[in-house]
DNA sequence: TAGATTGTTAATCGATTAACAATC
DNA sequence: TAGATTGTTAATCGATTAACAATC
């Protein structure tokens, strides 16, 4: 039963939950339980139980969660029993880093176009994928149904391109530019900046 | 008046103030409020005066807050006023971007030491850093000082080189390896894994 | 069966928002 | 002064935890 109105707080955990199941599933543990994942995760026992209610009931009294059931379960909650086609904005170290890194797919997502302004960068070969132009964006999101798009250009002109992005039919931003993205309604964005999650540490230090 | 039981929460947002802030200060904005910072974080403005009501009164009424000194607070709170040594530990296509990536300097780190465990890279240099051997960890971590380490190495090293820092005397951790660090309650650790956030946006799509 | 663990309800806790006196 | 915005208190809202009947 696909709900509707999930806080965003729980939705934000599955993802969590989903990596420490596929993790238990390839060291070839088969059931395991509310308790168990909450120590683990660091989370409560409690809490895990609340959260996968709002979708339904996946375990069993007295004996705890199928270890594949549930991940193939929470794989359809957060839609990636599929994989997302994606394309990544701006080839820079991180970029290049970006495309190379494998642990995207397998987990539900794809890059599958490489974007740069940078005429000496355009027609490059990464893998398999060539560099293409920003004249390219629209016409290709378009023909590859791209609906999520990775920014790694600099903070200057990230807001730009993730206009452009929006514009184009993109409705998932992750952003690697240290800026707050300003995003419509009807779109999402997530940041990461690595500083911010440093500097949430060194307050405490 | 640093205080002892401010809520994570709220240390958390602090960092997207300040960056905020300092973006501000490079437009030469010299003067903001909470409702214009609110705008354009996407966070309501009686939050961000809750926020930092938590530390002392740095507005004035009527008037807002001056820029330059806001920020000045606030890198003084989260102890960004100073510059962190850190190390980082693997020295993959990630490692080597996060070596590269000048964003982290002013805004309160330096990498200052660089490890892998592959004979083959260790003695590159990359910039004027050299990478150096695991064996090397414990003794250049006490020598410099270092309390806050990068950890990039494939999942199935990350838990056992977070237990290698933290008895070297690392007291926080950023980990990009997808897997979540079980960490004793003295440490800090943040996580970033991009696959995570993704996640989080394709269930609503 | 006896023991264990779920799913859910109720209680607690904490965070966000609203409102406004203070005051620049 | 008049207008604007802070800092703070009280009210609301939502999230977490505790507890337990249901049941595997």
């Amino acid at each position: 039963m696909p709900a509707k109105d999930i806080p965003d707080i729980v939705v934000g955990r599955l993802p969590i939950y989903l990596r420490e199941l596929s993790f238990l599933a390839t060291e070839g543990i088969q059931v395991t339980s509310s308790h168990e994942l909450g120590k683990r995760l660091g989370i409560s026992a409690a809490q895990i139980r609340k959260d996968l209610s709002h979708f339904g009931g996946f375990g069993k009294q007295g004996m705890g969660y199928n270890v594949g059931h549930l991940r193939e379960q929470l794989r359809r909650i957060l839609k990636v029993d599929q994989e997302w086609p994606m394309a990544l904005i701006g080839i820079g170290d991180l970029g290049r880093a970006l495309a190379h890194y494998g642990g995207v797919v397998d987990r539900g997502f794809r890059i599958v176009a490489l974007f740069d302004n940078d005429p000496a960068k355009i027609g490059q070969q990464i893998g398999d994928l060539e560099i293409m132009g920003m004249d390219q964006l629209a016409p290709i999101v378009r023909e590859r149904s791209i609906r999520v798009a990775m920014i790694a250009v600099p903070a200057a002109h990230a807001q730009r391109v993730a206009e452009a992005c929006l514009a184009a039919g993109v409705q998932a931003i992750l952003n690697y530019a240290p800026i707050t993205l300003n995003v419509p309604p009807d779109a999402r964005a997530q940041h990461i900046d690595p500083v911010v999650h440093l500097q949430r540490m060194t307050h405490h230090l």
